[in-house]
DNA sequence: CAGTGTGAAGTTGTTCACAGCA
DNA sequence: TGCTGTGAACAACTTCACACTG
């Protein structure tokens, strides 16, 4: 795959992208705390990161801070979700109603972090017909209609792994663009749609090797 | 002396821990459609990275290839497994069984994957006394005692943000030494436990913004 | 040849050091 | 003094180049 073709805006660096939902989620309940401002090295010993990270982070966003004083919690926050595209309403649908689609569904401000599902499918009849958190399951043959009458682009995978390329497939075809997958398997597809997959299994690896390791560490103390 | 004797004194790289999952699922996948061997290009291409990272990946959990031919599958699969820990019996107790909780119950292999529940908790009472996907849901009482009777150290974490900071600093003081949280916020805990802190909401972000990035250059090209 | 294995080069991301500010 | 902001040093990770192997 080529290098990126020049880009007249530099592209934001992924770790980066990846904290600024972080700091929202933390600013937002600063806010309801009732603070105005708030310093980079405050919310960095809070949230484990380096306070010159968090300061090239948020200057990403535009939002600009005071000397002595910090940021003002407000400007931040509008100024990471601007960033992030999270105040458009980027409209969604859910593939797979099982455990993980129903869990989504619930899942708490997830139309404030970006993503807001409109609609749920499944090809299960026993799951369709119904309302889950107010998004209604309908079945698979209606996705492709439903897709071009309400344009949507963005899919959320959680089908299981057996039909998870297929069902990609056939969701790229019917004009999804980008895809957030929570099957636990690697989707291939054409350079032109966005995948982000998302393993559940690297959490574990990772939260396990660190432990074994620290246990060893620990009675070489 | 080989750089990665068993005992490894220096720490693996998180990307190389995050991929290695990753490969693993694939390549038991491959082994059941009959495949015997494998290739580092073959993986790498199938999975999107470059072909000295997958052989540097593996190099890692000690595996070895064969010029021209490349990997027993059988034996690579074992070599991941054993480097990270997957054989083990590592138990973990899930903590809130709600959606998301219900969903990892039911997730497919997540014993194969490295943590196995063998019991849920949560101190809804309208919860409790019921299983599910096998799984006994216990009240948040009992966590105590039987984190000890059956000395288990893993917590999965998937209880409302509101609770999960306090029942955090519970399951801590009951002796749980490493937690895969799940709630979307961010743990603040002591030097010696160690937490791996999964935001759905960044996936979200990066997907969002490679999304509206390829949107913009698409018409510049 | 088509692959592994590996040191070197290149790239990206993080931390340091310090200027400037109120 | 406590903060932002930034260029420079450093560390981590990825890709390249190539020797080696059956």
């Amino acid at each position: 795959m080529s290098k990126h073709s020049e880009n007249t805006e530099f592209s934001i660096p992924e770790p980066t992208l990846k904290r600024l939902p972080v700091y929202l989620n933390y600013l937002q309940h600063a806010k309801e705390s009732g603070l105005l401002t708030i310093s980079a090295p405050v919310i960095g010993k809070a949230l484990g990161y380096d306070h010159t990270q968090v300061v090239k982070d948020i200057a990403y966003t535009g939002a600009k801070g005071r000397p002595r004083i910090g940021y003002n919690i407000y400007e931040v926050v509008q100024h990471i979700e601007n960033f992030l595209g999270f105040n458009l309403k980027n409209e969604a649908f859910l593939i797979g109603a099982g455990n993980l689609g129903t869990a989504l569904m619930a899942y708490p401000n997830l139309k404030d972090f970006g993503i807001q599902l409109i609609a749920a499918f499944d090809s299960d009849p026993d799951k369709t017909g119904k309302t889950k958190s107010g998004i209604n399951i309908l079945h698979t043959d209606k996705f492709k209609d439903l897709r071009e009458k309400l344009d949507v682009r963005i899919a959320v995978l959680t089908t299981p792994a057996e039909v998870a390329q297929q069902v990609t497939d056939f969701i790229i075809e019917c004009g999804i663009e980008a895809i957030w997958n929570l099957s636990p398997v690697h989707l291939q597809v054409s350079a032109n749609v966005i995948v982000q997959n998302t393993s559940m299994y690297s959490n574990v690896a990772v939260l396990l090797k660190k432990w074994q390791h620290s246990k060893k560490t620990q009675h070489n103390k």
